[in-house]
DNA sequence: GGGTTAGCTTAACAGTGTTAAGTAATAATA
DNA sequence: TATTATTACTTAACACTGTTAAGCTAACCC
């Protein structure tokens, strides 16, 4: 091996490292408390040189939540081929996509709640080609699926789809920001919402 | 008038000018870009002293959007007495609320998207009186008299107010944080989620 | 007129992300 | 081998942020 491909091995292993370190750091800190400046102090480090690695601190970020965003395309793909019918599968889509993001608060908060936004402009989301926009567009699908069994209301797969989304959308919110209030039982409450949703848009 | 309570009265009215300058500054830049040194010099004052008037930069933001919340508070009971019986009145208050949040996204990005929230811990909120928290409960008595009528499922009302509740949440929250994505027409949108839910809770 | 106090400011602390310039070690070249 | 060039990293600084302590000045009270 050159000496060349020796540097670059080197130095992929040590960006690594340091998502590694920002991971941890970001899981258990939490989105407020995490700064590179800690970063650096955990990875014995000076501020900068993590500069040498990631273009800035949204990168940092980004690059975090794209290895859990690529977990949960993942376990998508397969609830959608392991299901009892387009219905069930979307059910099973919508409630998986609320267990996530109760599970990774700090990492959907960085998708879906960083302004302005990691993904760019306007047009720029559903060109270009990321596992965000990816899991939307499976999402879609699988409305699209359900439409086509005809047990669903003629809205527009992209309405439907989207009504699914923010509502899922705003039981995580809820839950990332305002814990301090007197929710009811989060699996009762996710299970109504996403079943309520699902009975709303039938015929 | 004695010269303390000409005082007093002075005080209050500077803490107004305040207020007002901020709420100017607030709207017009945004959440992130509004900060206690620029306020202190859009009214030329040093930025020491806004903490004369203000706990800090929390009570600030929160003093300004009481007014808003306010607002809400007034017109959802507007709504509720004006209205064709419990269901069409529940329909207008969540239809309101998305237009309330669309129009004044940064006011309520303060109420719902901080943290630590500024309605302090998990039992203050339901005890200690707030707007916020008597728009909560009047929105769940309307919830109340929907279920009354006989026509709603029987999942209780907590659960069907917080499932509402969260779903127009998330329609507001996806405005706010995510303006670079196609979203479908937001009166289409908002009215789909908002007959799709109150049709799926529905018997 | 002298002491008190209200109202405001200056200076500073402890942070933040980020950039420019400098240094030491290592590799490539003459 | 000696010199130049590159790599990897650090130090110092900039421009911000919210917030606090100490000081100053002018008005009020006795």
């Amino acid at each position: 091996m050159g000496v060349k491909e020796k540097r670059a091995k080197y130095k992929e292993e040590f960006r690594q490292e340091i998502l590694d370190a920002a991971r941890d750091l970001f899981i258990n800190e939490g989105y407020e408390k995490f700064s590179l400046r800690k970063l650096a102090e955990k990875i014995e480090y000076s501020p900068t040189t993590i500069y040498l690695y990631f273009k800035d601190k949204d990168a940092l970020l980004f690059a975090i939540c794209e290895e859990f965003a690529e977990r949960f395309f993942t376990k998508l793909n397969y609830i959608r081929s392991h299901s009892k019918g387009p219905l069930d599968a979307l059910r099973q889509a919508m409630l998986y996509r609320i267990e996530f993001g109760l599970d990774n608060p700090n990492q959907y908060r960085v998708f879906f709640f960083t302004n302005p936004n990691v993904y760019g402009t306007q047009e720029d989301f559903m060109t270009r080609k990321s596992i965000a926009r990816d899991s939307y567009l499976v999402f879609r699908e699988m409305v699209q699926e359900c439409i086509e069994t005809g047990k669903f209301q003629d809205l527009g797969v992209e309405v439907i789809t989207q009504a699914l989304a923010v509502a899922t959308h705003g039981l995580i919110a809820a839950n990332i920001f305002n814990k301090s209030f007197p929710w009811a039982d989060q699996n009762v409450l996710a299970t109504a919402l996403v079943d309520g949703l699902l009975r709303g848009f039938q015929k």
